[in-house]
DNA sequence: ATAGTAATAGACTGACTGGTCTACTTTAAG
DNA sequence: CTTAAAGTAGACCAGTCAGTCTATTACTAT
């Protein structure tokens, strides 16, 4: 319990390669190959394949979050420039990737909230605490008369999470951040809107 | 090559269960069992589980674009209409299937389009198809002075497709077709506006 | 009637799946 | 020094995977 360095291990390479190909085109033998970690150290830290896309979601959340507080709770940088900085984040973590991993999260939403509940309320939790970094953005916007203040924070969070998650999505069939940044620029142009009069 | 009729029940349950666990988690013999159709003739019909799963995507894109075409391409319904009907379509198909299944092509676009260039293709023509039809009703409501001319009804379609695509997939991990609502509601709100003055 | 081919049928293969098992090594406590 | 537990190591298991193979039946053109 103390030395957790070989769980770590089998978490980063986990993360890497179910980013890569999805869960459940990752083998465990496949994890187990890319760290060098035998399956006996597996089944002593996981109970099962479930468990431990469980710990993988788990650890990429809470390193995600420390990204996004970063981004979006920056109080030195005007609200609307923070979220701009964190779709030029995701554009760059597209390019990186040659747009082909796009958001762990999303991506597993996309193929296990169907197959298991365990997994959907797990995703499900990570986004709406992403979506609340979201909202505590847009509600300093809207107490700075940046953005009109006509739409509740809450749904201008939703609309916002999802349309980013949409378009990442459309990037990777696309193999081209196009779509990225058309969101961006009617979102900015259209919806977060200086109130009119 | 006269009698296609298991071909067409071989892709009728594949398309069923992919779209309810994805394509990695449907192995062939679980499409066998669901049809009662042997293997030889599923190897005499598709050269291989890709060939099958282009197959699925081709037929399932065929028939979607039918429904497509009859509800945004309606001369005779406003063009703003017609997409509030698409919308309604797409909420309606959701909660039919319990949130689970989605859109076939998001999904397998999500899956697929890192791991295989061959569907990634496949997928990216099926959406620039379905972003054509957008294009198109954008076309008209801008014609008909129904909605403001500074965008380009090619950026207003991504934009849409991929919004929507989003929200479909929020609605699954949460079990809730609200996202999908939301997004409507901004996207009627601010984005397909009338022009101002 | 017959030859040729389209289609059906499912047993079978090797590779690989998630998961179990036993043996061994290291660490820490008493 | 002894003992127990934590962790490492990988052979092994039953089941499943995509895909192959041979045999048989149905259809069609001659």
């Amino acid at each position: 319990m103390k030395n957790n360095v070989t769980r770590d291990k089998l978490i980063d390479s986990g993360a890497e390669l179910i980013s890569q190909q999805g869960y459940n085109a990752t083998g465990i033998n496949a994890v187990l190959k890319a760290c060098g970690v035998p399956k006996g150290s597996f089944y002593h830290y996981f109970s099962s394949k479930e468990d431990f896309g469980l710990a993988v979601i788990e650890r990429f959340a809470a390193a995600y979050d420390e990204t996004l507080v970063a981004l979006l709770e920056d109080s030195e940088t005007p609200p609307l420039e923070r979220l701009k900085r964190y779709f030029a984040a995701g554009r760059d973590h597209m390019h990186e990737c040659d747009h082909a991993t796009g958001c762990l999260i999303g991506n597993l939403g996309q193929e296990l909230s169907g197959q298991s509940d365990t997994f959907r309320d797990a995703l499900n939790l990570v986004l709406q605490r992403w979506e609340q970094r979201f909202v505590r953005c847009l509600q300093d916007a809207q107490a700075r008369g940046d953005i009109a203040s006509h739409t509740a924070p809450e749904a201008l969070a939703s609309f916002i999470l999802t349309g980013w998650e949409g378009a990442i999505l459309r990037a990777k069939t696309l193999k081209s951040v196009e779509p990225m940044e058309q969101f961006e620029t009617i979102l900015f142009q259209q919806v977060l809107v200086r109130p009119s009069p």
